[in-house]
DNA sequence: ACCTGAACACCGTTCAAGT
DNA sequence: ACCTGAACACCGTTCAAGT
C-alpha cells in the first residue's frame, strides 16, 4: 500500500523527490530529526521543508505536527542529536587520568562531526542555548556533565574545570568555523567550473592582497592541531598536567 | 503625499509598524541595508522581511528589488556594512610599531560591535565567504589588507602575519559566540518574569550540574579580556613583541 | 524613472474531516 | 490512531502596468 514511494516525475519544482523514502516503519521523533540531518547534509538549511521533509519520509509534511511541534523544534533536535552522537565516538572511552589528553581526542572527535556535517554546525554555533549550563559546541547538559567530570576525576577543583572548558569551548568553536567558511568557498569555486580561480575581484585595490597567494589562508587540520597543542600546553602549564 | 507614514492599527499581525519611516530623500541601496541593521537589531533576523523592510522605508517591499538584487544580497550588504564601519572607530587610528597593542584594541573594537548588533554578528559569523582572502570576523578585503599592513609595518614577514591573522580570527570568533550564546540565555531568562530561575530542566540528573552556580559559566568581559592577553602573549613570544 | 498590483510558487501551522 | 485536504497568513520574486 504505502510501500516504497515512488520517484513520481509529478512535481516539476521538486527535484530532490525520489530519493530515499523509508517506507515501512512508522514515523517517531527521532526517524524524522535523523531524516531532517540527512537532508541538511545533502541540501542545506534552506531546503529542510516541514512539506520536503514529510515527502522523503512518504508523508504529507503537515503529519509530522503530531511528533514535533515545529520546525524550531525540529532544529533543536538536530543540533541535540548530532552533538549526542559524539557519546558514541570509541576514541573518547577511556578517560585515564591525562586531561590534556582527553581534550585533545574530543576536540579531534568534535573536529570530526564538525565535517561530518559542514550545514548542521553553524546552527550548533549561533541557536541560541536554552539553558545556562550549556555552551557551543558541546551544547547539552550531558555532555557538559561529562567535560566538567572527567576534568575533576582528574583532581582538578570544579572552578578550574569550569575555566578550561570556557577556554577548550571558545577555542574550538572559532577554529572551526573558520575552516568551515574555508570549505564553503572551496565548494563554491568548485561548482562554477573545475578551479575556477573564483569571479575574480578587487584584490588589485590592495596591494598585500594582490601579492598573496590564497592558499596560504587556507587553514588545515595540521594549523588546527598546532593551535589546539599551544593551547593545551598553556593550560597544562597554568594548572598542572 | 508619501510623507511620513502613520502607526495605523489596521496591520494585525504587525506590532512592528509606525516604527521610523524616513519619508522624504528617496531609496538607495545603502538606505536600504541601513535600515535592514536597524530592523535585525530590534527585531531579529527571522523578522526582516523584503515586504517588512519595504513599509519601514515608506515603500511597497517590492521597489527594493530597484535597487538589490534579492534578500542573500541584502544580507551581504548588512554584515558588510556593519564590518565595514569599524573603519571608523578612533581607537584604531594610531598604529604604532606595537603589533600587539593594535590586535588588543582591534578585537575589542570588534567586540563592541558584536554586542552592539548580537543579531548581525551569527551572520558575521557563518555566511559563506566569498572570497579566499576574508575571514570572519574581519570578513572584507580592506579590512584583510588593513590587518597584514598592521603586521607588516610593524616588520613581520607576511607569512608571519598569516599565522597570526588566523589563530586571532578564530580567537575572536570563538569567543564572541560564547558569550553572546549567554547573552541570548539571559535575555530569555528576563522575557518570561524578572529574574525567574528559568523552565528548570533536568539538571537535577547531572549532579555536577546540579550543585553548580551557572554564573560560573557566564563568560564576563574580564575572562574575555584574560583569555586575549594569553593569546597576545603567546603570539609576541612565539613571534616577538 | 520609479513604484505598484497582481500573480506565481512556495512557506509554517491549524484543524476538521476522513480511513 | 494516524494521516490528509483545505485553509490561513504569510514568504521571495517577477513583471506588466500605472504615474
Amino acid at each position: 500500500v504505502a510501500d516504497a514511494v515512488e520517484s513520481t516525475s509529478a512535481g516539476h519544482a521538486d527535484p530532490a523527490a525520489g530519493e530515499t523514502a523509508t517506507g515501512r516503519g512508522s514515523l517517531d521523533r527521532q526517524r524524522i530529526i535523523d531524516a531532517a540531518v540527512r537532508l541538511i547534509d545533502q541540501y542545506g538549511l534552506r531546503q529542510l521543508t516541514m512539506r520536503r521533509l514529510g515527502s522523503h519520509l512518504g508523508v504529507e509534511g503537515m503529519a509530522l505536527y503530531h511528533y514535533i511541534p515545529g520546525r524550531e523544534s525540529l532544529l533543536d533536535g538536530v543540533v541535540e542529536t548530532v552533538v549526542d552522537n559524539l557519546h558514541d565516538d570509541p576514541d573518547l572511552k577511556l578517560v585515564g587520568s591525562d586531561w590534556p589528553d582527553y581534550l585533545r581526542r574530543l576536540a579531534l572527535a568534535v573536529r570530526r562531526t564538525a565535517f561530518a556535517h559542514p550545514e548542521v554546525f553553524p546552527l550548533i554555533a549561533s541557536r541560541p542555548t536554552t539553558t545556562p549550563w550549556t555552551r557551543p559546541p558541546l551544547r547539552s547538559l550531558r555532555w557538559t556533565e561529562t567535560f566538567l567530570r572527567a576534568m575533576t576525576d582528574c583532581g582538578l577543583s570544579g572552578g578550574t574545570a569550569i575555566v578550561i572548558y570556557r577556554s577548550w569551548s571558545g577555542f574550538l568553536l572559532g577554529h572551526l568555523l573558520l575552516d568551515l567558511s574555508v570549505r564553503d568557498v572551496a565548494a563554491a569555486g568548485q561548482e562554477h567550473d573545475q578551479a575556477l580561480p573564483l569571479p575574480v575581484p578587487d584584490v588589485i585595490e590592495y596591494p598585500l592582497l594582490a601579492g598573496l597567494d590564497p592558499a596560504l589562508l587556507r587553514e588545515n587540520s595540521a594549523d588546527f592541531e598546532r593551535d589546539l597543542e599551544l593551547l593545551l600546553r598553556r593550560l597544562a602549564a597554568e594548572f598542572g598536567h
